[in-house]
DNA sequence: GCGGAGACATACCGACCAGTATGTATCATG
DNA sequence: CATGATACATACTGGTCGGTATGTCTCCGC
């Protein structure tokens, strides 16, 4: 074909290995649905990537990594009142995205599953991507305490990781029901708990 | 070797089969590793499995299903207080268990993410599990319900599917970050969430 | 306008591994 | 004790798939 154009040539085949990665998992990708879905020649695939670990973790730090933060960064970067960017957040996710999270999962929850424990570079950077994901709601979380729209004795961190635990448990759980609906309850409880973050009476100087 | 014990040869198989299943997923384990792990043949194995997705597929039915339901169900048969047998559940398995779960994660959290979307016949078994343990939890808050031990409004089975959700993912986040510590105060976390479950005042009758 | 490097294309290889073919030892049964 | 069936053991195969060797085309710098 000789598309000459490297850099679109490189985003193709990241956005086609992701989508075979999300919908079979890494290990079952083969290099050759990727070429079929691309267009481009094994030749060219390996002329930008050493071989298919260097193509996953590329995968990772450059389409998952983006794909997860600015899905939620974002809601609540600047918020005072977490709790309720949190239930925002959720219920927008879960509207707004096509059946492809109920059917194939949370691409980090599935990628960390699978690969956690067979490769140390795909843990490593699935886990900073965790990592940076709990950041961002702890952060959220102590600005709420600064604000009084979030008790003072929630620990923001563990609570922080709980949240993110429950969404994977989620989306996990939709996954093997493929079942939008129970997924939808899931996060109706969760958002429920999630009311019980917020102090019992308004102190003064509260967004909420 | 000649070992003549059939039903002893396929349960070592099966045994084996789980602990590489365990770790590395089902795809990425390896007949031969099974194999060496045992010393039985090829020949023996494909006697008593006509292949290697039968072998997963009694892998599940005859080693996971069992580890899963005499884990849970067995602690809160008989409650009428879900609540605190939930949060002594939750904390002797963590206790209990080696560094396996931590290291590994749930062995049903696992398949689900890597074979759901892959096979069916994993899909639906690893599916009929969750709803067995699901139905387990939502017929022990129901009890609670009636024994006045659980709030009447919660609904027990979104309820239970979402502490469900919620185990799995702290197994996934303990997975990844490999820490047992972090474990624990996810669990603590979702263990004061489960406490606003009982009533706000307790009603005649209640066994707390 | 030419040389070299980057950006592909094509053909091929070799290893791994699930699965099979075939052989043999043991046991139950009549 | 002959016979069939069960329970293995061993050697081999066939296909898939990641990876490579090699060639070609294009563009850019000089």
């Amino acid at each position: 074909m000789v598309r000459r154009d490297p850099d679109r040539t490189r985003q193709e085949i990241l956005e086609a290995a992701f989508h075979e990665m999300y919908r079979h998992g890494f290990q079952a990708t083969g290099l050759e649905a990727i070429l079929e879905r691309t267009g481009v020649t094994k030749g060219a695939l390996y002329h930008h990537f050493r071989n298919k670990t260097e193509l996953g973790y590329a995968v990772v730090d450059e389409i998952v990594r983006p794909w997860m933060l600015e899905r939620w960064r974002a809601h609540f970067e600047d918020t005072t009142d977490p709790v309720t960017a949190l239930k925002r957040v959720m219920t927008a996710i879960l509207d707004e995205m096509p059946e492809d999270v109920i059917l194939f999962g949370c691409p980090l929850n599935n990628l960390t599953q699978e690969m956690s424990g067979v490769d140390e570079g795909f843990r490593v950077r699935l886990e900073s991507i965790m990592e940076e994901w709990r950041g961002s709601i702890a952060d959220a979380l102590r600005r709420g305490q600064v604000q009084g729209s979030v008790r003072a004795d929630v620990d923001p961190e563990a609570t922080a990781l709980f949240l993110i635990a429950s969404w994977e448990g989620m989306a996990g759980v939709a996954k093997s029901l493929q079942d939008r609906a129970q997924a939808a309850a899931v996060l109706g409880v969760l958002g429920e708990l999630v009311e019980g973050l917020r102090p019992a009476r308004p102190v003064a100087g509260a967004t909420a």
